[in-house]
DNA sequence: CCGATCATGTAAATAGTTACATGATTTC
DNA sequence: GAAATCATGTAACTATTTACATGATCGG
């Protein structure tokens, strides 16, 4: 159950509400490590709640409620960030259309590998300007924040998605050669 | 629905029974890209066969079945490989350990990055061989094949997994020293 | 003939998505 | 005072996992 901890990991920086939390996968944890729609945040939180591995520290305007992690929730998470297998059942459909290609025909899967170049090549571009700026107002001494570590981490997944594009791109041009 | 994508992209290379299309799932498709188990599969397949995108070609001995994709099923296919938005949502339990990092004290955090390199390391020397092994028993003029895309994702992805995680390290080990 | 593997299935439970629903507060 | 955003929720549906279940064939 990794929502769950994805959620005691965010909680563990510090308390949030469910629509912080729900903000917090859109930008970043969603786009590369787990996905969730608030519909599924919500009734978590309350199961957490009732497990003993979080609390409501803080109710604001709108029935805010803000949450924090218990003695019990950080045990729990750091016994699964140590002990969880190395890899789980992934599911990432952009990679799947990746190694799906050879389904296309020679001019389609062309025209889709330089489609995907272009687009991840553009995602890079913008991340490695986020990073500058990041990297230019950090006040020295302290660590990269969470955002700085996905950053980094995004950065280098749509570079890698390019230079294997290219790659593809070029055994593929190979072959028609051979022909 | 992925799953259907996926079993009509297998299903474009040539006809497969139930069982292959699991296997298949099994070594390459899984780790990267997209996982099923056969009590998904089975029952997709005869949604599909109902939908008219596949078609049993072939019945064998202990009740194999054998399918291929329908015109319609092909049709679908190219539609969806060529139209599907550049990044859909992502599940990646691993990727979701790095990013929660900052959860973990630095003795504890520094214990799990070298694990992870290490772990890391291994599987991408272990895909260098494998691609060796295969880039050294192709027939010239034939282009790569699923797999051999596959193991150069792979490669990558885990390579990238080491230098990020060793970067963090870094960054960690900074941060101690600055404070 | 026995163990491994091939080959398919179903049922129950959990996880996740999509659509619907409501109302408060802030900003302009 | 209207639009945007904050903030939470539920219901129905679909997808996925886990566990159970069965039997055929192949290799030694």
């Amino acid at each position: 159950m990794s929502l769950r901890h994805a959620l005691l990991g965010l909680l563990a920086d510090g308390p949030r509400s469910g629509y912080e939390l729900s903000k917090t996968f859109d930008d970043g944890l969603a786009e590369y490590a787990w996905h969730a729609s608030h519909s599924q945040i919500y009734p978590e939180l309350r199961k957490m709640v009732a497990d003993g591995l979080i609390e409501v520290v803080d109710e604001g305007a709108r029935g805010r409620r803000s949450y924090a992690t218990t003695p019990d929730g950080r045990a729990e998470l750091r016994s699964w960030m140590m002990t969880a297998p190395a890899a789980g059942p992934v599911r990432n459909e952009a990679v799947l259309r990746l190694f799906l290609l050879s389904a296309l025909d020679q001019p389609d899967a062309m025209r889709l590998l330089d489609a995907m170049i272009e687009s991840c090549a553009r995602e890079a571009e913008r991340l490695s300007r986020s990073i500058a700026d990041m990297d230019a107002q950090i006040e020295p001494g302290s660590g990269p924040t969470f955002g700085r570590y996905a950053a980094e981490f995004g950065y280098r997944i749509y570079q890698l998605q390019v230079d294997w594009a290219t790659w593809a791109r070029g055994e593929l041009t190979n072959d028609v050669d051979h022909k």
